[in-house]
DNA sequence: CGATGTGAAAGGTTTCACAGCT
DNA sequence: AGCTGTGAAACCTTTCACATCG
């Protein structure tokens, strides 16, 4: 299947279904794309455009019905069912990973947690059941886990990446700064701080 | 100054600066845009265009030299003096980024980490100087720190990030799901990870 | 020849402008 | 009047194609 929605208006939505949540929580029951756009730093026409490309939703008079649009979303997004998530490497990243708990309340279960080093993994006091590396691939398998944040040293990334792949994974949130090249049908999300504090120096050093 | 080098290109010639870095490590002396772009994941057009916003620096003949190249970048991207950096919020995630190595490693010297809890700055064994959070302003202006890493809870952010701004900080790498919206100046990269869980989520209900 | 550097074309995203609805 | 929905224009980025250089 081809590329319809836009990669930058996918992630506007995800703000806009988060802002949603937010909203609803509040008791708000109407909202319009300009409010919307307010809250998320984006122009009003973005917000209808990226809504619109699930189809009409609105009210000409009223704009948005806070409940229906979220739930129209959610369905759209596919964040009506709680998917599985598994962290790889529990240092000390990996391990605020597995005990973050807004995930679970926003539909992510951790339901794995992978590390090389076995002594780690019998010391660490945690519900969520701990597994050595090389069990990866026959993991994410058995209990069909779709989400992986990856947290190990550069060195052990690809190794870890080819083990979560051929266990089927759907997705995996990078924090290494291994370049990863995903097969069809795996998607990658980088988040190498490094990287980021590069860019922030790059910005203000070229732009000022 | 307006923008002349498109964001991906900094966010790519980030990356390239990585490789190089790699590179030298391993002793490569020459690379072409070639290999580079294959170790990035992108074309090799591109690589040539974003290293050329920079002016020209290749041989026609004989690529880039590995050295020449990543001085350059490093003179062009502002890589070449270490830059100040803090956390703010010591909790598991900002503790974990208080201890990465990498950063230093990498030309961000860690100077200062903040949290509301005073117990807990007391607790927390660190050569790291810790401080209370309503002391970001005066801190963040008298050490001359440039960048921050905001990891506290949802509702502490927008204060923490008022601060951070008043004592002049130049850049955010964002933790929190809160939408900041920076003054002129002030660079933000946001790395939500339940926000990249859901694109994540979304990318694979919509193409697949 | 095999590589860079670069103007031109193609492709994709954002912004604009306004028709249409309540 | 005020808002959504949407084709068209503007803008930005990537890709292409090739002149040029050692």
């Amino acid at each position: 299947m081809k590329k319809q929605i836009p990669i930058p208006s996918i992630e506007r939505l995800s703000s806009i279904y988060m802002m949603l949540e937010e909203m609803e929580a509040e008791g708000v029951e109407k909202v319009s794309s300009k409010e919307i756009a307010a809250r998320i730093g984006a122009q009003s026409h973005n917000v209808r455009k990226d809504i619109n490309y699930f189809g009409e939703i609105g009210n000409a008079r009223a704009g948005y019905e806070t409940k229906k649009l979220k739930a129209h979303l959610s369905a759209k997004l596919g964040f009506n069912k709680p998917k599985k998530a598994c962290v790889v490497g529990i240092g000390r990243l990996g391990a605020a990973i597995l005990f973050y708990n807004r995930l679970a309340a926003r539909g992510f279960s951790v339901v794995a947690g992978f590390d090389s080093n076995v002594n780690k993994l019998e010391t660490l006091q945690t519900e969520i059941p701990l597994f050595p590396a090389h069990e990866i691939t026959e993991v994410v398998r058995r209990k069909g886990i779709e989400l992986a944040a990856l947290a190990v040293p550069a060195a052990a990334a690809q190794e870890a990446v080819a083990k979560l792949i051929e266990g089927g994974i759907k997705g995996i949130v990078n924090f290494t700064p291994f370049v990863i090249m995903p097969p069809q049908g795996v998607f990658i999300r980088n988040m190498d701080l490094v990287g980021e504090f590069r860019v922030l120096s790059a910005l203000s050093n070229i732009i000022f």
